[in-house]
DNA sequence: CTCCGATCCTGATGGC
DNA sequence: TGCCATCAGGATCGGA
């Protein structure tokens, strides 16, 4: 579910609920999320203050002065700030009980998500190959064009690695294809410095596009305020397939022989 | 180094 | 209505 937009709007929204909290305790119900939440995790927290919430990519950092706990989404998790005592569900792996009556609570039925800490957040192993931040100055068409010299891998998955760039998914890498008219399947390496300018630009404009609108719900996402993202009304052709391209009318395709589905238009994009 | 496929797990959806 | 196959917003890992 969650891409850097999503995370994003969950960020935003706990911003003003979680910092300058207190943690008092960590409850886990199921520890078994992509890496299982540590056991000396419960005896760590307590005492603690939420000092800020940053994202990396799609990876939401509290704060805690000395140290970080690291929350991933996965593909199926979303966090709200909920009162303790409301009963939780199945497929709610933990609360972070802080204080004033409220609880950061996890649900992530697929279990793909996870919860992590670390003392030192530039070297942990999943923040530290990351790419730029695409909203960043550091991103643009300079970049991309450098890192994909010499590359044949289809542009879609070069979009992908978030050691490339972070924490843009397969929703918003179709969408800043389309807008800057590159099919999905060209080879990284064989794209022109200009080209890389527009899709840069589009890749920026289509992620503060989806901001904007609290992001995109296709199934179940909501924001940390129970809320909705409305950007899937928005969406050029990522799940379109046979409906008409809004551009020129020709019929949106999808490669489902890779891995993930890719939506392009054959006409408007090359 | 680069790239592809398998993998973790559950739920929704569409065809028959 | 029910059953089964297929597909999902992610990211790592092993092997070619």
């Amino acid at each position: 579910m969650p891409e850097l937009p999503e995370v994003e709007t969950t960020r935003r929204g706990l911003v003003p609920l979680l910092c300058g909290t207190r943690i008092i305790a960590l409850v886990v119900r199921d520890r078994r999320l992509r890496w299982p939440i540590a056991p000396q995790l419960e005896t760590l927290l307590p005492g603690r203050t939420i000092a800020r919430i940053d994202r990396r990519g799609k990876y939401l950092l509290l704060d805690l002065g000395e140290g970080s706990l690291i929350i991933h989404l996965g593909m199926s998790g979303s966090l709200q700030m909920v009162a303790t005592r409301k009963p939780p569900g199945p497929w709610d792996p933990f609360d972070i009980v802080v204080t004033g009556g409220q609880c950061l609570r996890m649900r992530d039925p697929r279990r793909f998500g996870a919860l992590l800490y670390t003392e030192d957040r530039p070297h942990h192993p999943l923040l530290r190959h990351l790419g730029p931040e695409p909203l960043e100055p550091e991103f643009s068409g300079a970049y991309l064009y450098h890192r994909a010299r010499g590359r044949r891998i289809a542009i879609r998955d070069f979009l992908l690695n978030g050691q490339i760039v972070a924490g843009i998914g397969n929703i918003y890498a179709n969408e800043a294809l389309f807008s800057a008219g590159i099919h999905p399947g060209r080879a990284a390496g064989r794209i022109s410095r200009t080209r890389y300018d527009t899709l840069a630009a589009a890749i920026v404009a289509v992620l503060n596009r989806a901001i904007a609108v609290g992001g995109t719900t296709l199934k179940d996402f909501s924001g940390s305020d129970g809320r909705p993202g409305y950007f899937q009304q928005q969406l050029q052709v990522y799940g379109r397939a046979g409906d008409p391209c809004l551009g020129c009318g020709t019929q949106i395709v999808r490669l489902s022989h890779l891995t993930r589905s890719s939506y392009y238009c054959p006409h408007c994009q090359r």
